[in-house]
DNA sequence: TTGCCTGCAAAGTTTTTGCATATAA
DNA sequence: TTATATGCAAAAACTTTGCAGGCAA
């Protein structure tokens, strides 16, 4: 199978899961909202307002893809992510593609996503909730971001 | 000792370690920068410019509060986070605190820092090198927000 | 004295909102 | 059909910058 036949294939699984979602809660599943899913079905890492201005070929205008996210953000579809730069990026919550973490480029600050085998993150998540519990927390989840340098940036 | 001996102690040793590293550098270290730095010694986690303002009680003006963030982040005093409200928060360095990670209430938004023990921080510092490798990165350092409900928001 | 810093005001960037119109179900 | 969603334009929130004067060393 090519390439961009698994995208597409990823991406016609998050339309529809999230087409059942955002229907059961009474919401329409408009173009732009298409639009978005698909995009961040297939995208490497989290992205931003911007970044999905320009997938859409500039034909959803900035103010309906800030509402676009809202709406989607809310109903549990996508998580908002705050990067270095400070803008916002968004990407498809957990029960869409699997729990995971961030690598993020010290040098050119890009952010890939990066799947942890379970053992590995069995053993994170009991460390990390001891910690929360030492502090008088309950926890709920957890984010890391690896920081270091990608294989473009790093020197040879 | 009383808590706001052991304040002015921390906020004290921060203030000396800071004027050498700044002045080292050709740098000044003027009342707005010192009162940053006083007020992030004694904070229980990252502060934003708005914080720091009314901490200054207005008399620092934003605009220089922005300038002198950016001089001190520039000169590795400071380091720049961003949580869920997407305003930028500033604490000091890990050099001047230790290294440490991020309690994020669900709630309320709050983000308050909490220390790891060291044969905890050892294993988590391994497996998420373990998990970089993997991925082609090399490793300079990884930032976990644990996010939860802090003990003022969880219900009782 | 000298060059780094600050304050003010104005502008830049990113994100949000009011309102009339268009559209999915 | 009809409540929901969109597009446009204006505004809000946060941050940066030019310039003239002030201050640390």
């Amino acid at each position: 199978m090519q390439a961009w036949q698994a995208d597409r294939a990823e991406a016609d699984r998050a339309e529809q899961a999230v087409g059942v979602h955002l229907r059961s809660r009474g919401a329409r599943f408009t173009a732009a909202r298409r639009l978005v899913v698909r995009t961040l079905a297939v995208a490497a890492g989290p992205l931003g307002a911007a970044d999905l201005h320009r997938a859409a070929r500039r034909r959803i205008p900035l103010s309906s893809l800030y509402r676009t996210l809202a709406v989607l953000e809310e109903a549990g579809v996508l998580a908002r992510e705050h990067h270095a730069t400070g803008v916002a990026r968004f990407e498809l919550a957990e029960w869409l593609t699997g729990h995971h973490h961030h690598l993020v480029c010290a040098s050119c600050g890009e952010v890939a996503d990066v799947a942890v085998d379970p053992e590995t993150e069995r053993t994170i998540t009991g460390l990390v909730e001891q910690v929360a519990r030492g502090a008088g927390y309950r926890t709920t989840g957890h984010r890391i971001d690896i920081e270091g340098l990608c294989p473009a940036c790093r020197p040879r």
